[in-house]
DNA sequence: CATGACAAAGCAAGCGCTTGGTTTGCAAAT
DNA sequence: ATTTGCAAACCAAGCGCTTGCTTTGTCATG
């Protein structure tokens, strides 16, 4: 748990404190929200889960939805953040377009709290005014991604650009469903067949 | 209501008469799923709906999840029927993928009873052994794609043709989330946008 | 007069959440 | 070095309500 990326946001006041009992609620959160869902998760699971009792879990939390709209605030910021770290790594649009799939791919089906598959799959549980909240961070997240997308096909209108960005969203929303990261796909060549359903014109892997 | 194919199946057996009890139940049963989710809607929402007491509802539902199995199964058949339909529409490979591709944009996005939605949202939400039983139909429904896909693309693997298959699923199970029926993009052109994520080599639309 | 389709009423269990009081860790005051 | 003060964290108990489902009875239809 030395993530460079995670301890610098926690520094700023960013995110919660893994180490704090509020960080270790959330991570169970993410684990159960992820598992079973949110609304078949119950308040006792989530206290069973990290041994107190239910009724404690108030302390930290005024409700069960705002559970998880901190779950969902704070992956967004955090995907965000590596999403940023993604593309600045690289100069060329196209390399920053791989990356940015590869991160989102190892965000939703990676090992350690990945919590991003519990944003997209559970973002309707969510009250009305959460998610209107939300969309601020979500924005931003979006622009990450439009910025790139316009850099690498500046041919194209921008609502072309934005059904390419949903299409590619969609595709790498549902691999939790069906990609198993243990398998003889690893996420780098998966990211490359992502990349390749957005630049047709690019050569063929292999 | 004419709907051949459905009159069709009905005739056969296949699935409920929706002008029946049960098919009113299903049909409300669709629309709230899918407006709230499965978990979040109550037997009595479902009964008020269609203006019955909710105990009435156990006459002819042994049990609440028996409804989502029965809603999802009967949603299945008939997709895959109108998938096998619209591929017999057409003789070539590449019309027969677009067809395929638009009838499931249809199916998931369409005005009545798209209750793919559901099926695809929902899937979580049943018991573990009306999964495993549902697998059956599933798999004929996946075998429908695969075959157009690998008369489409017969250079590549049957595991790359999986993936292919995968992500177009993801792309177009999320257009739900985004999609404007009444917007400016129609289906068709949709269609053709994805489409073309399959078919890389093709000429660009336009 | 048997059957199917429902109404009416209600049960047991589980839900989110509240309450009042106790423990724990730590730092300032003595 | 010991005491005191205090806030955060938590426990134990249970309230009020909703949930899926059951039971019993009614009534129209064939």
């Amino acid at each position: 748990m030395a993530d460079p990326l995670i301890m610098a946001m926690v520094g700023r006041g960013e995110i919660t404190d893994p180490a704090s009992a509020r960080g270790k609620l959330l991570r169970a959160a993410v684990e159960l929200f992820r598992e079973q869902g949110y609304e078949r998760t119950t308040v006792r699971d989530l206290a069973a889960k990290i041994g107190i009792q239910s009724g404690s879990i108030f302390h930290h939390f005024r409700s069960k939805p705002e559970i998880l709209h901190a779950v969902v605030e704070e992956c967004i910021r955090i995907t965000t953040a590596r999403l940023q770290a993604a593309v600045a790594e690289h100069a060329q649009p196209g390399d920053q377009l791989r990356a940015l799939i590869r991160s989102e791919l190892e965000s939703i089906n990676g090992g350690d709290g990945d919590a991003l598959s519990v944003t997209v799959f559970e973002w309707r549980s969510l009250p009305e005014q959460s998610q209107q909240e939300l969309l601020v961070w979500r924005r931003e997240y979006d622009a990450v991604w439009m910025d790139v997308l316009r850099r690498m096909r500046p041919e194209l209108p921008a609502d072309e650009i934005f059904v390419i960005r949903r299409l590619l969203m969609g595709a790498i929303s549902w691999t939790p469903t069906w990609y198993n990261p243990g398998g003889r796909l690893d996420l780098d060549e998966l990211a490359l067949r992502i990349w390749h359903l957005a630049v047709p014109g690019a050569a063929q892997p292999q």
